[in-house]
DNA sequence: CGATTAACCTGGAAGC
DNA sequence: TGCTTCCAGGTTAATC
């Protein structure tokens, strides 16, 4: 399900119940999903509280009281789904109904800091998500997390730093946005969105790109970003906001499943070609 | 080494 | 109404 965008949301949905919440019961109901789930899962869980809900490239973080860091990817198609119990629901807080049935893997029980209980449960039909645990001062510096490039929203990102992730490579810029060593949190429809909005071709050669290029496409890739979670992110089949809420954004897609439908700018039919196996959408003669 | 492809899974939509 | 094929917001192991 989900981009840089969707997984704000989400985060912006969870943190208002999840913060200073203490972890009662974990209910893990089968060993893996795309990786295994980390060593004594419930028994690092339970008792621990969560301190913050934070977010970096596509992930979820969660810091505990532990020290520990658990994490969480949704990989395509995963969901949290969070159940507040009778009595303590109040006005604005937030309600997902009922996830896929049969593909709720997690369940966590929870007390609020406010003291209400509240379930929170992981569901993923195609379990490419995954949840993992970083023990104290491990984060960021362990495994996937170490090599994620700048978070685009950061002042650690902008055309010069693109431009040099980009230096001397041979892939197509599509190929290279969607890898997150170049910038972190980028999938295939917002590298679509950012390309056109920035008048590059996805064919073209990262190496090509220049600082006149550099600088428009990290204003582009910043620009689409925002915007989209400012509309709550893109709803295209599973997801929701964390309040049940479909996004908004996928009305505003210039490019993205637009096969055929006249360019924005120039009227052009949009194209779709594929690229590292998946679509691709751009106007062949606006994007050069 | 860097760059491309195949694989992991399920379900929904489209085609016959 | 089936049955088959294709496609999907991601990541990574294997292969060039």
């Amino acid at each position: 399900m989900p981009e840089l965008p969707e997984v704000e949301t989400v985060r912006r949905g969870l943190a208002p119940s999840l913060i200073g919440a203490r972890i009662d019961e974990v209910d893990q109901r089968r060993p893996d999903l795309r990786f295994p789930f980390p060593e004594r899962f419930a028994e690092r869980l339970c008792g621990a509280r969560i301190e913050a809900v934070n977010r970096r490239a596509k992930f979820l973080v969660l810091p505990l009281s532990t020290g520990e860091v658990m994490t969480a990817h949704l990989g395509m198609t995963g969901r949290f789904t969070l159940r507040l119990q009778d009595g303590v629901v109040e006005p604005g807080a937030f309600y997902l109904p009922d996830p896929p049935a049969g593909h709720e893997h997690l369940a966590m029980k929870l007390t609020r800091s406010d003291g209400g209980q509240a379930e929170l449960s992981f569901a993923d039909p195609r379990r490419f998500g995954f949840i993992e645990l970083f023990e104290p001062g491990t984060f960021e510096t362990t495994g996937r997390m170490r090599d994620l490039g700048p978070e685009p929203l950061s002042s650690a990102f902008d055309g010069p730093v693109l431009r040099q992730a980009l230096a001397g490579r041979a892939t197509p810029l599509k190929a290279a946005l969607l890898d997150q060593k170049t910038v972190a949190g980028l999938g295939n429809i917002y590298v679509c969105e950012a390309l056109f909005r920035a008048r590059i071709s996805p064919r073209r050669l990262s190496r090509s790109v220049g600082p006149a290029r550099a600088e428009r496409l990290a204003a582009a890739v910043q620009a689409v970003l925002s915007e989209a979670i400012e509309a709550g992110g893109s709803t295209l089949r599973d997801y929701a906001g964390a309040d049940g809420q479909a996004g908004g954004f996928q009305q505003r897609f210039d490019v993205y499943d637009r096969e055929g439908a006249p360019c924005r700018r120039c009227g052009a039919a949009i194209k779709r070609i594929v690229q590292s196996g998946r679509s691709t959408f751009f106007c062949g003669l606006c994007q050069r």
